[in-house]
This record gives C-alpha cells, structure tokens and sequence, in this order.
DNA sequence: TAGAAACCTTGACGCTGCGGCAGGGTCAAG
DNA sequence: CTTGACCCTGCCGCAGCGTCAAGGTTTCTA
C-alpha cells in the first residue's frame, strides 16, 4: 500500500499520517526505489489504532504513552483523566451557553447595555436607571462596569438599587455637570459633596469589603479624577473622605 | 495608570494587553518619557469590555468586529453563532464521554481488547471469540478491525457473531496455520477454500454493501495477501472467489 | 503515445491566545 | 549602592494538522 491508500482506509489524510511518523507515533516503514512509502498490513492496524485513540480526545504524546505501554494499565488511566477533564470542559461549556442564553434574551428584549454584556446584577442596575446625557452619569456608569468586573459586587449592586429609582440623583449628576467649567474652589462643591455623601445608603458601604479607602484609591483612582475637572475632581474627593469616615464607624 | 495596574483592574495579564494592542483591539495609549504606557479610564472599560466578550468565548477577532460595530446587531450575530457552536462542542464532548463510559467500564471488567478500543459492536464479537494463539486468527482478528473502523459495518459485525461461536472454526484456523510451510499447489488449499467459504454466514454476505470484490480487493488486499505464506495466501484467494460468486446469485 | 490527472516526496509557514524567556531599562525603598 | 518590582521589545513554543511550493512518478485517457 502506499500512504494515500494507507490514509483512507484508516480515514485520516496523508498529512496526518506523516505528521504521525514525524511524532514518532507510527514508525517510518520501507520505501519504494522512487522513494515512495510502502505499507503492509500491520501499520494499518497501527494507525487504525491511533486513530481511534486520537478520536477519542487523547493528545499524540498520550497516545504515545499509551502504545508504547504493553499492559492496558496505561489506558485506563489517560481515559480516566480524561474523562475528568471533559466533564470540566462541559460544565464549563453549559456555564457559558447559560450565560449566552440570558444576553441573547437581552438582546432580543432590546435591553443589551452599550458597555456590552455585563454581569446580571449589573444588568439590572443599568437597565433600572434614567434614560440622561449628563457626562458625570455616564462616568458613574463606565465606573461601575469596571468595578462590577472583579466578581463578587452582587452585594453592593443590589445595594444601590434604591439609588437608581431616587429621581434626586439626576437633579445631582446634573449639578455636577455644571461645574465642568468652575475652579477648584468654588463655593458649590462642598455642599454638592455632602450631599452626594447622604444619597449613599448605608446598606452600600456595608456591602463593600473594607479594602483600604474605598476603592477610589490607588492608580486607578487618580485616573478616575484625572477624567474629571477639576472642580468635579475636588467633588469626588470630598465625597470619597465623607463616605471613608462613616464607613469608619 | 500602569500597564500592570490596569491588567490587574481587569483580571488580565499585562502580557493579555499588550497582545490586545497588537492585535489593535486595544488603541496604544501615549507614553511617559520612559517609554511606559499611561492609561485613563477609558481604556480600561475597554479593556473590560474586550474581557467580557472574549470570557464569553468569542475569538479576538469577532471581538474586533464587535467592538467596531457601533450598533448592537453585530454582537447578536455573534454570540447566536457561538451558541450554535457550543451547542455541537456540549453533544460531541457528551458523546466521547459516552464512549469512555464504555470503554471504562471494560476497563475495569478486564475486558479491553488488545486492539485497543474499538467499536462496541466489535467488541461484544472480539470478546466472544475464544481464546487461541492461531496466527491466522490474529490476523484475522487484525483485519476485523480495520474493516470495522471504517464506520457502519455494525451489520456484517452481527452477521458474524454465529461463526464466533461455532467450535469448527478454531479447527479451519489451525488448518490455515498448517499451510505455513506448504507449497503453493498443495492439495489441502482446495477442500479448506471451500470449507472456509461454506462457513461463512449468508448474512454477512447480505450486509456487505456491494463494493466491488469484497473488500480484499485493491492495494489492501494484496498487502493482506502478502502478510501470508503463498499456500495461505492461496487460500484466502480462492475464498474470496467462491464468496464473490456466492455474492453474484 | 502523448498529455493530463492523480499520486508521491520534503520543507516551511499558518492558525489561537497568549506564556515564557532573553536581554535589557527604570524607579522607589532600604 | 543594591535589591526587587516594575516596564520595554521581540521571538520561540504550543496541538494537530491544513496548505502551499516546487518538484518527481505513475496511471488513466484521448
């Protein structure tokens, strides 16, 4: 037999059969003076067996393992880590396909988040909130996409629920907006920060985990003021100092 | 904010995003003087963004198209296609788990075939065949297998059950065996031709789909001829043409 | 008997999503 | 001044072949 007719009775390509010799998985057998490969018939049951093998999800050095093993001893180990191994990809893959399933019903609902898929809890809190352009609001936004991001804010999202159907906040965003042009001491920002501060509820700075000051802190939190003027900068700053001083208590 | 700042916020790896930037699913960002990357807010929604989307299992290139795709028609698209696809990957791990089930449990039986694992039609017939050391059983078991991989031969496997069981067949075996040594013309290749021939169920004969002569006609056939002495090999000839015949009524 | 189609040969690159390493520079703390 | 923790670019590696490239051979067909 010749490799072409090697490959389909075992039904792999001639790729694969060279590849295999290259692997060392199948041995090199003689040549024609042409220098075509010759088969016979026990390298055909050889690669009908690796075929098998390989169909079965086992990788080539495992399949190797396992031929080069004269007990079935080998075998029924690989299977067995394998079958432990597929069971975690299918469990993995129903985690997403359920995830799939929640945003394709959004999706159809009409009720996907611009920031793209989010977390459920996430979701729910975004699509609860007032249709608005104001800029701090969307700030506010892309903020709690990134914090939601880390996992475990279930918590502190349902928290600020409440917040969401408070038709005050708007009135608050707005007037954060209105100091995008103020200087850094202007008479505005500390009532608007204690104001801010007292829309809070308590139930969010509970559900945080104390992980230093707020989460504000750190590079990101320098960012986050840098993304702001620098009247609204002070306004975060100051609300930020409040919301750490009562979580103190 | 640092490139390893911003990989942290996102539960990435700074190797992950400067991948992204290569890929151009994330823009550059401007650098300090000491050629680090600075990173605003803005790029770490992005960042999460492309985080969501690729965690969901979307390859970075539909996460590009995603991601230029300002209206939300693109990301239905997309993740309805990865559904369908996760679907077909969720029945295929399903079915080769159903299949180490099998093969497991012959494990642990003590009843894995030395080919290997191969079919569970094939291996009921391999399992009922008593145990010898014929040379031409062996091969013959050799050439069951490889006819059996070549997928819907579950028919003829069944048809071929009774001769398992037929005690005269060890006797036809060892009668092949004796020819090792024999001329080509000796007298005995006759009458065991046709013996081999008559032992041969109508049935298989029925659920072979007619290709051509047999299946030991072609390169295979005569590397299988060759894998035997000339008086055997004389034998198997003459058997497949009084099945031929038998097959043209 | 020629020419085309179908095989065969070796060798090298492509794909996915980064991980890891080499071989540096930068910066803050002790 | 050193140490350690960052940062930079760039390239190889991974699994299992698919896919050219650039030939030579065999075999079928006109």
């Amino acid at each position: 037999m010749r490799i072409g007719e090697l490959a389909a009775l075992a039904g792999v390509t001639t790729r694969a059969v060279r590849h295999y010799h290259h692997q060392g998985l199948l041995p090199e057998p003689p040549r024609l003076a042409n220098g075509y490969r010759v088969y016979g018939v026990r390298q055909a049951v050889a690669l009908a067996r690796i075929r098998r093998l390989t169909e079965l999800g086992l990788g080539l050095d495992e399949v190797r393992d396992v031929l080069a093993d004269d007990a079935g001893a080998e075998l029924a180990v690989v299977l067995r880590e394998l079958d432990t191994d597929l069971a975690t990809q299918e469990t993995e893959i129903r985690r997403r396909r359920a995830r799939l399933g929640e945003l394709l019903a959004q999706a159809e609902a009409g009720t996907l988040p611009a920031e793209g898929p989010v977390s459920p809890a996430l979701a729910e809190l975004l699509g609860g909130l007032p249709v608005t352009d104001s800029p701090s609001a969307a700030k506010d936004r892309a903020h709690l996409t990134l914090m939601a991001g880390n996992g475990q804010s279930d918590q502190v999202l349902r928290a600020l629920a409440p917040m969401t159907r408070d038709p005050a906040v708007l009135a608050l965003y707005e007037r954060i907006d209105a100091l995008a042009d103020a200087s850094r001491d202007d008479p505005r920002i500390g009532p608007l920060a204690d104001e801010l501060a007292a829309a809070v509820p308590d139930a969010v700075l509970a559900a945080i985990p104390a992980q230093g000051p707020v989460a504000a802190a750190g590079a990101y939190g320098e960012a986050m003021l840098a993304d702001f003027a620098p009247a609204q900068a002070a306004v975060v700053r100051r609300v930020m100092e409040l919301l750490a001083a009562r979580m103190e208590r």
